[in-house]
DNA sequence: CAGGGCGGTTAGCGGTCGTTAACCTGAGGA
DNA sequence: TCCTCAGGTTAACGACCGCTAACCGCCCTG
């Protein structure tokens, strides 16, 4: 984990300020003004340190793309030939990612389109190799279900931990390890289901 | 269902496709010019229909959580005295209106905030109502849950099911039914696993 | 002690956006 | 036939926003 004990840079300041405001009112929703004043220090001020507004926002969606898939190839890669161990591990790796930073979460999924077409698709591409990472453990878990279903399964689980920005209120369930908790036994009991019946009708209705 | 027959009126044209284009650019990322121009009138010509952009969001987010609910608690009536079937059309009702108003699902948890405070309240007060009819409804299937769990579980399984408007590509998996009767397995078994195991330590990790 | 550049400031420009004003047209009813 | 009015049009206004220009003070270094 290492975590950090030097204070952070302004940069940093800038990108965690512009990070919650985007999450909160939108890409378009925020002026500069506004994300400076959130560091204090006042509009322009802010092309000391950022190209533009895109910028900011690329570097936050490259960021957490990166940083996700990183995370989970050191995840897979220290679980490597214990499959069940490797799909918790990448469950855990999400749920402290969703629990510790929510504002990127919710950017990650819902901002994308408004980066220049070279960074989308570099982020799509880190997407989509964390998915695989994902759907790769999946199937050795359960091997039966089929990859479409576990492609599907996955996205739905994604969708499933990141919905924790907007759980009832932050303090109404008992703590953060027990919300971990929770997320992760829907997690499994989530995929455990889909590839329990494959076939056609579910079981009852 | 009562299949509507006849042909839809511009202000429901318009408010399909402002729809579309706010869930796919943002309220703040589309403009009023492309809204008409979807429409094939031009602008203010909106004008005539709407006050103004806001009540055009406002009239979808009332709209669709006033649906959800109603339609919710037409099948929790439905279903009185079987939980499990009550469950069971809660999760479909919430599929068949995630399969086929993409647009408006993304629509509801994602641009809340930029509605004027009376309308944001009201629309909040619906989506309220809509989570105690499941928490109710999961409650009663798994009585050992305890409410704060069943709330969150039940957020949860709101992202999972919303989960589709960024599904891989509409096509990849089968056909609609696949992913709906997927969907409810995932469901399903999320719930069930967060019944399952109440205590501290889930299972492995 | 001089000087340079990092990291701020304020003023202002150009473009865009939501909205209004003023005008027009075609169909329906008295 | 004429009036009305619903439902369009274009022009234009005022506000706002992203960004640049021009300027400035402080610290660090030679």
């Amino acid at each position: 984990m290492a975590t950090r004990t030097d204070a952070p840079t302004r940069r940093e300041q800038i990108l965690k300020e512009a990070a919650r405001l985007f999450a909160e009112r939108g890409f378009h929703g925020v002026g500069v003004d506004e994300i400076g004043a959130a560091v204090g220090i006042s509009g322009p001020g802010l092309y000391r340190h950022f190209a533009g507004k895109d910028a900011m926002l690329a570097e936050l969606l490259v960021g957490i793309s990166e940083q996700l898939l990183t995370g989970g190839r050191r995840r897979a890669a220290e679980t490597a030939g214990a499959p069940e161990a490797t799909l918790d591990s990448l469950i855990e790796g999400h749920i402290d990612f969703a629990l510790d930073d929510r504002p990127l979460i919710t950017l990650h999924d819902r901002e994308l389109d408004r980066l220049r077409d070279t960074d989308r698709k570099r982020v799509r591409q880190l997407q989509r190799q964390y998915v695989e990472l994902w759907v790769a453990a999946v199937r050795e878990v359960y091997p039966a279900l089929a990859e479409a279903e576990a492609r599907a399964s996955v996205h739905a689980v994604f969708g499933l931990l990141n919905s924790t920005p907007h759980l009832p209120r932050p303090g109404t369930l008992p703590d953060r390890d027990a919300t971990a908790h929770l997320l992760h036994r829907l997690s499994r009991g989530a995929l455990a289901a889909a590839a329990g019946a494959g076939g056609p009708s579910p079981s009852g209705a």
